[in-house]
Formats: structure tokens, sequence, C-alpha cells
DNA sequence: GTCTATATCAAGATAGAC
DNA sequence: GTCTATCTTGATATAGAC
């Protein structure tokens, strides 16, 4: 029994940020085993597959944004304000800020369509989303216009991240998170 | 001299709803002959590379777009709101409303950083874009709030596109396009 | 659990016949 | 201009040693 150079979780991390700045497609095992510190035969003991390697990715992220992120929306220690703030703070660390862009965003424009087994998950992370944004948007708002505008600004933030990754400029993202600030009131 | 079968203009046509669909790193040459009723090979008359077909593509979308929807803004025989109401039209048929969602905006998130050929096309399609936009608002309001406004709207077309392909559901498109002319106001 | 080695296949691309 | 045939490479994935 060999030592146990990393864990299964570690390679997720590794390779989220590969297939963050190459694309799934244009990632291969290769890369994300280099990632990893690890060849690219070992890579097979820890997942079946890239196709299920990447499933299990998004599975964890939509875990931790669960756990860790969404659930800012539900804390009434807070003001609407400081959980609107605090949620996309994180959400900016996490996924909207990183070089490469949105993983969840690239990979819904790449895979959506071609590759079926992503879909759901990907469904579940946006419906999750949104549902966190409502929750802060309804402390003001009607129930059906704090939807809309949960959707309309997480579509606000995947164009933004568009921009900002064309233009290498993240001030289009930051701008975006202003304008969110703003529609709560 | 065999028969001509297909020109340039008809293959980079055939090709584009392949990479639109399929994403660019995940269409093969064999793909595109065949939506083309080519052989691979045969490909390789017309056009250098998988990259250069793809930039000639590119190329061509920003031509076509300059000439025949970009300048429906500067028709000054109709009003604001029906300038932007027929280049947003245009602009669905041509780009937005496609099954497989936005070949520009695809090709943004899955090339930028990766392809850096593409870069400098899909930079000037945006721009132009950006100015067709702001040359109708700048009707109503200033000429650095319409700019903003502009590139607004754009992120906001490809959030919703990005909706709609993830949810198979239009809608999402279709009401960022109202939110458009109520900004107009 | 990670390595080396390899099987298998599909990709981009080229050469030459027609 | 398109075809057939082929080269070369790099991809996913597997087998077995350590």
């Amino acid at each position: 029994m060999a030592i146990q150079k990393i864990t299964k979780d570690e390679i997720l991390l590794k390779s989220s940020d590969v297939f963050r700045v190459k694309g799934y497609h244009n990632t291969s095992m290769q890369d994300l085993a280099e990632a990893s510190g690890l060849l690219k035969g070992s890579l097979y003991y820890h997942f079946p597959s890239k196709e299920m390697l990447m499933k299990d990715l998004l599975v964890s992220i939509h875990t931790y944004l669960t756990n860790k992120v969404f659930l800012i929306a539900e804390d009434t220690s807070l003001t609407p304000e400081e959980r609107m703030e605090k949620l996309l703070k994180k959400m900016g660390k996490l996924l909207l800020e990183k070089e490469g862009g949105c993983l969840i965003g690239n990979s819904i424009l790449e895979t959506v369509g071609v590759v079926p087994e992503f879909q759901s998950v990907l469904k579940v992370i946006m419906d999750d989303w949104t549902k966190a944004l409502q929750t802060i948007y309804v402390t003001r708002k009607s129930s059906e216009q704090s939807f809309r505008l949960a959707q309309q600004t997480i579509m606000e933030f995947e164009g933004a991240v568009m921009f900002s990754k064309l233009y290498n400029e993240r001030q289009f993202l930051y701008e975006a998170f202003a304008r969110t600030m703003i529609k709560l009131k």
C-alpha cells in the first residue's frame, strides 16, 4: 500500500481550476493529472472517467454552495443588505471572480445539449442560487417579483463575467454587484 | 476540374450550426465535413486548419452584422423604438434564438484565454454591437449612460441565452428583449 | 494508491489520384 | 474541387508491477 499522495477532494479542487480555464472538452486527463501531481493512469483509480470526474466536481460544488454560501440568505441576524453583500462576496470569490470566469456558466454553454449527464446538476445549482437571492429580495418585494429579480440578477452576473473575460477587466462584474445592491432598495 | 459542390460561404454557414451546438473543441473536421456534404480531406482545400475555418466564420459573422444589422441603429427614418425593435429581432434570428444559444457568447466563454486567434474578432463584434445599441440609447440618454446601458443590455441578453439553454425555455430571452424596450423610455 | 506500459481509437492534417 | 488513403499525434482508458 503506497502513501496517499492526494485525496479525491484535492483532485477535484485542482481540476476545477483547469476545467474553468481550459474548458471541459479542451481539458485532457493528462492536464488534470499534472495539476494534481499524479500520472495520467493514476487518476483512474479515483474516477472511472473524465465525465464522472467532472460530474463529481459539479456535485461537490453544489454541496459546498448549499452548506456554506446559499444559507447566508436565511441568516436573520443580518439585514437583507448585509446578507446580500456577504453572499455576493462569497460567490465572487468562489465562482465569479476567478481566472477563466465562472465554471458553472462556462459549463452550461459548453456542455448543455452535448453532455446530458451534467445538465441536472447545473440546473440544481442555478435553481438554488436563484432561491437564495429570492429569499433576500422577498424581504422587500413580492414573492413573484423576487423570483424574477433573482433570475435577472444571475443573468447579469453571468453576462458580466463574459464581458470581464473578453475585455480582461473585472470592473464589469463589480458594477453588476453594485447594481444588485441597488435593486434591493 | 470537378463540379463545385459547395462554396466557402456555404461551408461556413453549415459549420456555424455545428460549432454553436457542439462547441469549438468538441467539433471535429469530420463533423464539419458531414454537415457540408464533403469528406474530411476536402475541407482542407478550402481552409488550412480548423482554427482558420473558425476564424473565417467569426470574421464573416462580423461582416454580416456590420452590413446588415448594426446599421439599423442609424436609420433615422425610424423612431428609436422602431430601430431597437428591428435590431433586436434581427439579432434574435441571427444569433440569440438559435439552437445551442449564441455562437459568439459560447465562443467567448470557451475560447478566450485558450485560442488567442479568436479574441480580437470576438471583441470587435461585441464592440460594434455595443456601439449600435448606444446609438439608439443616445437619442434619449447621455453618451456615457448610453454606453453603459448598451453594455448592460448585451450582458443581460447573454445571461438570458444561458438560462434559455439551461432550462430549454426561450421565454428568458424574450423577457430580456422586453426589458430592453423599457430601458429606452 | 501510484507507477509503467500499452491498447485502442479519433483527431488534425497531408499526398496524390481523378 | 473532391475523393481515397495514409501519416502522426494525442486522447481515453486498461493491465499489471510495485
